[in-house]
RNA sequence: GGCUCUGUAGCUCAACUGAAUAGAGCAUCUGACUACGGAUCAGAAGGUUACAGGUUUGAAUCCUGUCAGAGUCACCA
């Protein structure tokens, strides 16, 4: 029987009333005390009249008598600790051990449609530290939205129009004799950034220049700047549908693409559709001038049109230039129309760093505005920044960490930490490559992923591809040991008992381990309640810290007691099981062995 | 300056809707190696939860103020 029930009817027996659920406190049992349940008394004093202890004490006999679940309790002021008895723990895992989908849920056709926009680049420069905190997040949050229930539609909004694009298409042609990723061997993305860098380099040489040449101000130098008129010149061009332009616009954008190809595969991040802003900021100013004509909106004498949001605390805002152009604003409302045309979506979810707060309250207010529907439910799944023990990332001084660079770097480390202590001894190429891949993604990709999102973070390298603490390694290693037991266990003809004897009296550890292995579909459901794959990672570590403890205590594999061996053959493929589900919602990987 | 977010051990991070003595890891110190995988485990030390008030039986958590940091307030995306 449930104990919640249990505790609930017990209260309404001893006092006559029936309470709101939200006044049963029944809570894990802190660790310095016995018990595995702790119900706190506190808010239930006002319904016993009687002081904390008395009232403990009386719901902890009339439990223990009405079910036999509850094999004994203790009461330590206003707390009632109840120990749960061990066969108990027994049925508990024998659910678990037979559920086979322990913790997640499939989506039904009828069930709601969540789409998560996530990484949304530039075409004008590679990706870096940032993108990958973005793009593990967002692939994270979808898994975790997929393993309660939702349909998920996982999507990319892609810039790649704009003047920044124009600047690398301008220094290219001009600069660029005519290299490509396959003459210079270099990934496309980083090939095109390098022309924006070679760009903004000459354009701020030519600013020098006209400072100190002509004496100009600096605002009067950058209206001159020939190369700034280029390259707007080519935006006018590309807007306008030159043959050439837009030739090269295609062609150097599909060099791009494969760059960040590249990347995301590694990263092990995908798509089910992917946006282009070039085919949504129509759309945009479409919906900007319905809006203009139903009232929503205004327009100055300089042709501009604005949205006035006063009324709900916020500023005017500026959804179209005064030469007709859009602006970023313009675009965002142009793809959410596409978007709810092309699916019937419920919640929307847009992944997008803290610095984009103000342009997401803005969006919502504004989509609400113009007459959809979701406009005021969507989500801004809104993270801080990733900083480095070194310092802030600043692309103008060139501290930005690229993404491949760092990946690279990864696995590498991962692969020589490992080739010290042996582990790949034996391995083939192939295999160390592997097992090296795994590991350095892991520790990435968990370092980042443990941190509330919100917050702004470190990212140490050093420390996150440490094979102790909280660190993915350690996870890993612990779910390979797991498999090196079941191995051995297999190798020696011992079958796993379908069920495990429900007399077994187990150690307080072994209690300790199923009443977690138990949390798992809360921990689930609380990921996706509180958009926080941090909250999985954690139980993850806690998980792992609990099964070494119970690891060291016992020789499972030399246990003489024949129904004992097999419980904690259970017990351990069991962790397995749930670390490697919990990682998988992580976009981690587990090697069985390592 | 207005608005938003953040401030927890030397460092990196936890603490579910308020609940027991605020928890881990790293670093430091002390122990344990024939090891079913030591990439381990056990233990010590480390805190006025930025500060000051308030609400409450109870506050890191909620409210007010102060201080510090970040972000934003662009006809950039």
């Amino acid at each position: 029987m449930n104990i919640q029930e249990s505790v609930h009817q017990a209260i309404e027996k001893l006092y006559g009333q029936t309470i709101d659920l939200s006044l049963v406190q029944l809570q894990k049992t802190k660790k310095e005390f016995k018990g595995h349940l702790t119900l706190v008394v506190f808010p239930l004093l006002k319904i016993s009249k009687k002081n904390p202890e008395q009232t403990a004490q009386e719901i902890g006999e009339n439990l223990k008598a009405g079910n036999p679940a509850i094999a004994d309790f203790n009461v330590i002021k206003g707390f009632l600790n109840l120990n749960i008895s061990s066969s108990y723990w027994v049925n508990v895992l024998t659910d678990i051990h037979k559920t086979i989908d322990f913790g997640t849920m499939k989506a039904e056709k009828s069930s709601p449609l969540v789409m998560i926009e996530y990484s949304s680049p530039n075409t004008n420069k590679p990706l870096h530290l940032g993108h990958i905190r973005n793009n593990l997040l967002g692939f994270s949050l979808a898994e975790i939205m997929k393993a309660n229930g939702y349909n998920v539609v996982k999507t990319n909004i892609v810039n790649d129009r704009g003047i920044h694009i124009c600047k690398s298409m301008l220094a290219w042609k001009k600069w660029g004799n005519g290299a490509t990723p396959e003459s210079t061997g270099k990934k496309g993305d980083h090939l095109i950034g390098d022309y924006y860098v070679l760009f903004d380099k000459e354009y701020k040489k030519e600013l020098l220049e006209l400072q100190s040449i002509k004496g100009l101000s600096k605002e009067e130098a950058e209206a001159q700047s020939s190369l700034m008129a280029e390259a707007r010149e080519m935006l006018r061009q590309w807007e306008a549908g030159d043959m050439e332009t837009v030739a090269l616009w295609e062609k150097m954008n599909s060099w791009v693409y494969a760059g960040f190809d590249e990347t995301y595969k590694a990263l092990g991040v995908d798509f089910d559709k992917i946006y282009y802003e070039s085919q949504t900021y129509l759309e945009g100013k479409e919906k900007v001038l319905e809006g203009l004509n139903k009232g929503v909106f205004y327009k100055q004498e300089d042709g501009s049109v604005w949205a006035d949001l006063t009324a709900d605390g916020l500023d005017n805002k500026l959804l179209l230039r005064g030469d007709g152009t859009s602006v970023y604003m313009t675009q965002d409302i142009g793809t959410a129309k596409l978007r709810f045309d092309d699916y019937p979506i419920n919640k929307m979810v847009y992944v997008v760093g803290n610095e984009q707060n103000y342009h997401f309250q803005v969006l919502s207010l504004l989509l609400d505005k113009l007459g959809f529907e979701f406009g005021k439910g969507l989500v801004h799944f809104s993270y801080g920044m990733v900083e480095l023990p070194e310092g802030k990332m600043k692309s103008r001084e060139g501290t930005v960490v690229d993404a491949d660079d760092l990946i690279a770097e990864m696995v590498e480390t991962a692969r020589e930490t490992s080739n010290e202590l042996g582990k790949l001894d034996g391995y083939s190429e192939e295999e160390a490559k592997k097992v090296s891949q795994i590991v350095g993604l892991g520790a990435l990709k968990y370092f980042i992923l443990k941190v509330d999102p919100r917050k702004n973070m470190v990212f140490n390298p050093k420390e996150s591809i440490d094979f102790n603490g909280n660190t993915g390694p350690f996870i890993q290693y612990t779910y390979a040991r797991i498999q090196s037991v079941l191995r051995k266990a297999a190798e020696q003809g011992i079958v796993l008992p379908k069920i495990p004897m429900s007399d077994l009296q187990l150690s307080e550890k072994e209690e300790n381990l199923i009443q977690m292995l138990a949390e798992f579909p809360a921990i689930v459901k609380e990921a996706a309640e509180t958009f926080s794959p941090a909250v999985i990672a954690n139980y993850a570590y806690e998980l792992v810290k609990e099964y070494n403890q119970f690891y060291h205590d016992y020789s499972i594999l030399r246990e003489e007691n024949k129904d004992l061996k097999g419980f904690r053959l259970i017990l351990s493929e069991n962790v397995g099981r749930i670390i490697k589900t919990g990682f998988g919602l992580l976009g981690i990987n587990v090697p069985d062995r390592m």
